[in-house]
DNA sequence: AAGTTAGGTGACCAAAAGGTCACATGTCAA
DNA sequence: TTGACATGTGACCTTTTGGTCACCTAACTT
């Protein structure tokens, strides 16, 4: 399996989209701190989470018995590049900078 | 299944991302012509430019009996957006970048 | 030391996804 | 209009994935 193909499985379940976004918005959570905001055992939010690490979409920092867990944004950032060059970023920036102000307005 | 559902399932296959990959490189490519560059059956294929076009990941244009496929930026830009922030963004971009240049130098 | 808290492992099962095929529709060209 | 070409559909099977559980180790507390 290779890098990119780890970071694009780890996405696709929504669960794990869900504990991006928890870490996105406080980062330096613990495992049992995840596992409150989320609709599953700890024995799924820890797969979860291992799979999030392997991808290197997630990043851990131990403390005694504690597992802190960290946001890492560049794997998102190499895919953004991947299929968005320099010239379309502008238009699609617009674009989608666009759609939120319009959205806002409502 | 949910907007965003669709388009990180989508991006799961390695086929559907090279796929992703070869109308980056030149867009407008009807099925047979994916088809040439993929080691797998037009069936399979077929499926999987499906796949991508529910997810709005790709468009299509009809011309007669050839259905023409083109690459939408959009969703990959909200995928960046969902979790980089405008502040951060500066520092991925730049770290990224200098990763590029230092792959260069070798 | 004993109890409690945080986390890890491997087996297991049900659900979903990937790929192929037989068959079918619509379009072009002579 | 006959044949070749481009694509679509539904059934089918195999592999992968998501989730839970019984059981385990390590660290903090008193």
């Amino acid at each position: 399996m290779t890098d990119d193909d780890r970071v694009f499985k780890a996405l696709a379940d929504p669960t794990r989209r869900l504990l991006l976004d928890l870490l996105f918005a406080r980062e330096g959570r613990s495992l049992s701190e995840l596992e409150a905001e989320v609709e599953m055992t700890r024995f799924g939010v820890a797969k979860h989470l291992k799979v999030l690490e392997e991808a290197g979409l997630v990043v851990v920092h131990r403390s005694g018995r504690e597992k802190l867990h960290f946001l890492n944004p560049v794997p998102i950032r190499l895919i953004h590049d991947r299929w968005i060059d320099k010239y379309t970023e502008r238009h699609v920036t617009a674009l989608v900078d666009l759609k939120y102000a319009l959205e806002d307005e409502t």
